[in-house]
DNA sequence: CTGTTAGCGCCTTCAC
DNA sequence: GTGAAGGCGCTAACAG
């Protein structure tokens, strides 16, 4: 079993009485090396299964082969489906990801940079936290020339190449299909102010209703700080608590949805013929509630691999342009919870 | 900006005077440099912010501080919990994980491994695939010296070291709570008959029955094929035909408690009142659903942490002895599916 | 066509 | 207390 070392190309050489330089030419058939001496080594190694050293390899051409990939939260269906994308393109080109986590705190994503650096990937992909507002800690990356690109929630200002969905047109979707199965007085149940992705969504929201000359009334817009569900259940009891309450609301995120149901369930109105919903990220709980929600899905899948792709090339420095921004489309889907039975 | 090379060993020692070894080894204030030689040398390295190069101290090395981590399913509750533990464990000691999935094919499994070992990570992690019997390609691992850790789906006859949860206590567990809360036609909707966890589960569930004089009943248990929501719809159909149905069912997965849950809704009867339901893992959407799920849990992120400890004890050479196997202990989390409202 | 040489950056005997 | 030297495995420029 164990520890047999293993062969190097230094051993090949020696066997078969070349230099180690020719073996290594042979074996990646390099033209000028005699049709059949590439055929002696390339069998020699074959059956002697020679494994290059990858570490070494990587040692010459200093990189790793390795790309980091940062999230708020593992554990959450969209950024899960990211990461499975990213890890399925990356293949493709023998790139292999290394995850690590912020749980939405700036220190920890500074914490999750500097590991990545120091544990030298060749690159990083990084959707940031709630609390981060400065990217010197992504910066840092660029400045040792490695390049990053971000995903979904990203930093303007920091002029790296971004993959995002389009929250806004997301949120005017939602809004619009709400409207248009005979719903009126639509609420917003939104993110965080500072947060680009919630005040893109917001935006969508706004622009429907004027479009289709409804008002946007301030009492109908609720900004929610931890996103939670219990904020769902709070803020859909303050609606329903106006002198004119809605008739449908659009949430932040299926989750808040989730807290607006219960809500709904405990005071016994029925949804959609009193109340409708529509979510956002059409997460798995999205099919599983009664009724079954309607959200707007990112396309998390598509967004990893199209990172990735991104990543990849300016690794790869193809010479091609290569886009500075991929905007993805959210896809509507229309379940239970927002079209009247009638 | 970038491309200004990075400060080396060698740069240090020609600046300062110094042989590239004294620098070395001030660095890391051996023994028997001068005190004063060492402060220099730090001094000068923080000023410069020096970093080691990690690829070639790895090469020198021969290691990478990579741990591999292959898992069935990555968009997936459980595992992506387990994944959460794991990062965030191997943090600490340095290491970082390298995520891949075999979508429960044996080939994908196959070919993660390899490529895992391709790049050479430093040990691996694997729960196995639903299609995996033999194990020559993680066994690939330990012959070239790497440890290997298997966790929650296992190949029991690989005599490699396992954390896995104690499937036989949660299924009695699960059953027990059933018959303790009244119930005693109490059906089973168990897994594939090849997968170890599932027999574990379905035994726990038998031992439970006996020890409760209650009969084991084989129309009462039916084996799933792919662990769907679709199978606990159509099984759940086909327990209901029985000429003496039962009154609770036990479900391998939540996922499949799941589709209990809309053919009993479908057919108007009531849960838990006329015939309640405990599931396996305590997904999200068990806490979600309505009445909420009974469900078992499996400490996922627990179990990345130990399959992580105990890998890192193995590949930092500790004397001190480790258990080859861990079994975790399940917890059982009662909602509102399986006890009667009187 | 093939071999020699010179590193990549770091660590570690072995001398002095 | 410090330096010189060799080598980890592989690649590539430079000679023949």
């Amino acid at each position: 079993m164990s520890e047999r070392r293993k062969l190097t190309l230094k051993d090949i050489a020696k066997e078969l009485g070349i230099s180690i330089s020719t073996a290594s030419r042979a074996l990646k058939a390099h033209p000028d090396i005699a049709e059949e001496t590439i055929q002696l080594v390339k069998d020699y190694a074959a059956k002697h299964n020679y494994v290059p050293n990858i570490i070494a390899v990587n040692f010459r051409k200093s990189r790793t082969k390795n790309i980091g990939l940062i999230v708020p939260e593992l554990v959450h269906h969209f950024f899960s489906t990211v990461i499975s994308g990213a890890i399925d393109e990356a293949k493709k080109s023998g790139y292999n990801i290394l995850v690590s986590q912020s749980n939405d705190h700036l220190t920890d994503e500074i914490i999750a940079c500097r590991t990545m650096m120091a544990s030298s990937v060749d690159g990083l992909l990084i959707s940031i936290s709630n609390e981060t507002f400065e990217g010197d800690h992504i910066l840092e990356f660029v400045d040792e020339g490695k390049p990053v690109i971000q995903f979904d929630k990203v930093l303007e200002k920091l002029s790296i190449p971004q993959v995002i969905v389009d929250d806004f047109e997301g949120g005017y979707q939602a809004t619009k299909h709400l409207i248009e199965n005979g719903y009126s007085r639509i609420a917003h149940i939104a993110g965080r102010k500072d947060v680009l992705n919630a005040c893109e969504r917001l935006k969508g929201y706004k622009q429907a209703l004027n479009d289709h000359q409804l008002p946007v009334l301030e009492e109908y817009i609720i900004h929610c700080e931890s996103i939670s569900e219990e904020e769902g259940e709070i803020f859909m009891d303050r609606l329903l608590a106006l002198p004119n309450p809605p008739d449908a609301v659009f949430c932040i995120t299926d989750l808040v949805a989730l807290g607006v149901f219960k809500t709904l369930k405990k005071r016994a109105i029925r949804i959609p013929d009193q109340v409708a919903i529509v979510g956002f990220s059409n997460w798995k709980l999205a099919e599983i509630v009664t009724p079954s929600l309607t959200s707007v899905d990112q396309h998390g899948y598509k967004m990893g691999v199209e990172a990735i792709r991104m990543l990849i090339q300016k690794l790869d420095n193809k010479e091609y342009e290569i886009p500075e921004k991929i905007e993805l489309k959210t896809a509507l889907v229309i379940r239970e919870s927002s079209v009247k039975s009638t």
